[in-house]
DNA sequence: TGATGCTGCGTTTTT
DNA sequence: CGCAGCATCA
């Protein structure tokens, strides 16, 4: 069927009466099909039907995204509010939405479902709140919301919250959204896996309650979408009619509720193509379904499947070593990368005695990178956890090396964040209860617990919203004098700003909220260290406001967005995780810790066996393919663990790496000899590059999929195949004794670039005794000056060395 | 309501 | 071991 249009667009141009041919004529000869390789051009030119583009890492899959759209808007095949195109992450769709503008013109502005899958539930639900028990202004509840909203019922039912928490009930119930089960739908097996089997009679109350508050947290966002498209054909078909095509983005990572979702659209105009890599799929605890790439063609049949392989990213050593390891994976669909470009350096493999050393030993090879006119910007170091990030910041402080952490806490997951827009919310829809459990005691204004009770009484006995219960009971004297007054004074302030919401632009009247309440006030009064970056994250927040035509667009937005991109421009290395790393790339890319334990990480292969031994194996393949010059693995053999030191075992993914293409370099120094007695004997010998292997997963695929998949769709039973992973306890290590001997001082570095510190020469404009402030570790004392390092004692982060360009006087 | 002490935990994270 | 979250006490 994808035949015919396929002729037309590559075939010889033949005078054809019609727009359609000409215009397909003049599409051939269209730049932004220019320089596509011919599997690349297939997948964008296959427009009939159902397609899988199975997309390596480095293979050009945002490319042949972003130009697919680019070609059926040429076309003319669709309008751009025609097209389907769903991603996972909002950077990723305005990414899509920059690089189709690029290609098209200006015509993205008029892709309205062009967004993640949680922004067009969204947009959904609100068209058909009424069909799934909501108001089309229902809000949507962060995180925080949920898990105190789940305390409330347990406390509600007596049960024990220290045995069962809610933040754990949250993540079975999240668990249960993500596979499409509404309560009815809960397996009964699974309800006593919480509160010996009250589960589901929670979820289901909880789900009531999210029905009276008019809130859906964001699970519902697809949960609802899905039962609404179930429930009400005429809905369904009307989207079906709409979308004349469905684009899908990171395709491996979906979970089985956008599956079913997204299955019920694509059976419309069929003409579904998703995009993804099964190598890459790194989010299976948190529901995703590789699984739903061979569903695909089950549901799909007579899907067109096309292979991205040319990768266009990494040198051949990193491109071997990596296409490689993953062939170690026994469930995969089978790929083989391959480059065209020259080999390239080999993975360097170093081992280190403790992680201190080790990234000592990483902070040397960057500044020999540096020196060697490599940008920070290029280099990037992808761990496995957060907790080994803390090394590399320490050593970096020190050498007054430029580095920024990647992930952490989020901008709209701070507490002041999320207290402001509480306040806004609640001036925005007085009926967000929620939002008035969080701030009415934030700051302090002597309205504890024993308050807020009587007010969930009140609101319930009368049915309202707690800031009317709150109007109601300061009007009557049920209460002492004291909360009485509060609660009259913090009724009147919402009624003031909520005058003034549609006179006051919103800016102005987010300032006046934030003063009149009192909480700029409290994060003044506060002497912590991060007081002041709290205060600047509230400035942030209202300049952010400015975007935006009013208070409800603004609100809209940012509970389902608030990712700030800031620092961006600052050269700098890049810290992060492996899974945050996904889709990133850079020239030289650092992968430390691989030992046992931490690559893979051990509760993975605790908790998940094989499959997440396999998941593992992807992370470590993931993290080799976002370099493109350079990649060098480290590992250390001494870790400390819970306070106590243990001997780790370089990882197993070492030993399932092709010898050619890596490069054991030796220790400076051999501590303990584990340089030398990591021999290359252990890696796999077979060759590199053109080792074509067979995919027997694909084979195996298909075989099962002949077999057919169970009919019903909740069945997704999973097939965790038991392993027996060695998990050799280890002996604690001595103490590390240190040979920093020799340790020749580095000659002083000539760096270019204001931001990083000269090493000397300098005289430092501070003086032992002076009181200083530093972005990370707060304020402290001088103790010590040389030259431009200073010794401080920190209030809380104890003694360090830095280099004073990183502090501030106070 | 704030401070202090105790207990338990210790991977990855988007929306 | 170090931290976060809770509970208890003043």
């Amino acid at each position: 069927m994808a035949e015919p249009s396929r002729q037309q667009l590559t075939g010889t141009p033949t005078p054809a009466p019609g727009g359609i041919a000409a215009r397909a004529r003049a599409a051939v000869g269209a730049p932004y099909l220019a320089g596509l390789n011919p599997e690349q051009r297939e997948a964008v030119e296959t427009l009939e039907g159902p397609v899988l583009v199975l997309a390596g890492a480095g293979t050009g899959k945002t490319r042949v995204l972003t130009t697919r759209i680019a070609h059926i808007l040429s076309l003319g095949r669709a309008r751009p509010s025609e097209i389907l195109s769903v991603t996972f992450t909002n950077k990723a769709a305005r990414e899509m939405k920059t690089r189709v503008g690029a290609m098209v013109g200006q015509i993205v502005e008029g892709m309205p479902w062009l967004g993640t899958f949680h922004s067009i539930g969204v947009k959904v639900l609100r068209r058909h709140a009424e069909m799934v028990g909501l108001k089309p202004d229902f809000t949507i509840l962060d995180v925080d919301d949920q898990v105190r909203l789940l305390k409330q019922l347990l406390e509600a039912e007596n049960i024990d919250e220290k045995r069962w928490p809610g933040r754990v009930l949250a993540v079975i119930i999240d668990g249960w959204k993500n596979r499409g089960l509404t309560p009815d739908k809960v397996p009964p097996g699974e309800a006593a896996t919480f509160a010996g089997g009250r589960g589901i009679a929670l979820y289901k109350a909880y789900q009531e309650r999210l029905k009276t508050l008019n809130a859906a947290d964001f699970g519902d966002l697809l949960i609802e979408m899905l039962r609404l498209f179930r429930e009400q054909p005429q809905v369904l078909r009307q989207y079906q009619e709409r979308f004349k095509f469905v684009l899908v983005d990171e395709y491996q990572d979906t979970n089985v509720a956008q599956y079913l979702w997204l299955r019920l659209i694509g059976q419309g105009s069929k003409n579904i193509c998703c995009v993804g890599d099964d190598d890459q799929s790194i989010y299976g605890w948190r529901g995703a379904e590789v699984d739903n790439i061979l569903r695909f063609e089950h549901d799909f049949p007579g899907a067109k499947v096309v292979r991205l392989e040319r990768n266009y990213r990494s040198t051949g050593h990193i491109l071997g070593a990596a296409s490689h390891l993953i062939t170690h994976n026994e469930g995969r669909l089978g790929k083989t990368l391959r480059t065209e470009d020259e080999p390239g350096e080999k993975v360097a493999v170093t081992a280190a005695w403790d992680s201190e050393e080790e990234a000592r030993a990483i902070g040397e090879q960057i500044e020999e990178l540096q020196r060697n006119g490599e940008r920070l910007n290029e280099i990037a170091i992808l761990v496995r956890a957060s907790f080994q990030m803390r090394e590399f910041e320490d050593r970096f402080v020190t050498l007054g090396l430029p580095y920024r952490v990647i992930g952490g806490p989020r901008f709209y997951e701070r507490a002041e964040i999320r207290d402001a827009l509480a306040y806004l919310r609640l001036v925005n829809q007085p009926a967000d209860d929620l939002a008035f459990e969080r701030i009415i005691n934030t700051p302090r204004r002597g309205l504890g617990d024993a308050t807020l009770q009587a007010l969930q009484q009140h609101a319930r006995r009368r049915n309202v919203p707690l800031l009317e219960a709150a109007r109601l009971v300061s009007g009557t004297d049920e209460m002492k004098p004291k909360p009485r007054r509060a609660l009259r004074d913090v009724v009147a302030m919402f009624d003031r700003w909520r005058a003034q919401k549609d006179t006051l632009a919103h800016t102005e009247l987010a300032e006046i909220i934030l003063d009149e309440s009192g909480y700029t006030e409290m994060w003044q009064k506060d002497r912590s260290a991060d007081a002041a970056g709290r205060l600047e994250n509230l400035k942030e927040l209202v300049r952010s406001m400015e975007e935006f035509e009013n208070l409800a667009g603004f609100l809209e937005h940012i509970s389902l967005v608030m990712d700030t991109d800031k620092g961006e421009g600052v050269d700098a290395v890049s810290i992060m995780t492996l899974h945050a790393a996904k889709g990133l790339e850079f020239e030289t890319v650092f992968l430390p810790g691989w030992e046992e334990g931490v690559l893979p990480h051990q509760r993975s292969l605790d908790d998940q066996g094989r499959a997440g031994l396999e998941e593992e194996r992807r992370l470590a393949h993931v993290g080799l393919t976002r370099a493109r010059k350079r990649a060098r693995i480290s590992f250390v053999s001494n870790r400390r663990i819970h306070g106590s030191w243990s001997s780790a075992i370089p990882s197993r993914f070492l030993d399932e790496l092709p010898e050619a293409s890596v490069e054991v370099t030796e220790t400076k120094g051999g501590f303990g000899g584990y340089g030398a007695s990591y021999g290359a004997s252990r890696f796999d010998t077979t060759a590199s590059f053109g080792s074509n292997y067979s995919t027997p997963g694909w084979q195996r695929a298909q075989a099962r999929k002949a077999r057919g998949f169970a009919e019903d769709e909740t069945d997704y039973a999973d097939d965790v195949a038991q392993d027996e992973v060695a998990s050799e306890s280890v002996s604690p290590a001595p103490e590390r004794a240190r040979a920093k001997a020799a340790a020749k001082r580095r000659a002083p570095l000539t760096i270019e670039g204001e931001l990083v510190a000269k090493s000397t020469g300098t005289v430092s404009i501070f003086a032992a005794g002076d009181r200083v402030f530093h972005q990370k570790f707060g304020n402290g004392n001088v103790s010590h000056v040389d030259g431009n390092k200073l010794t401080i004692h920190f209030d809380r982060a104890g003694e360090k060395r830095v280099v004073d360009s990183f502090v501030e006087r106070v």
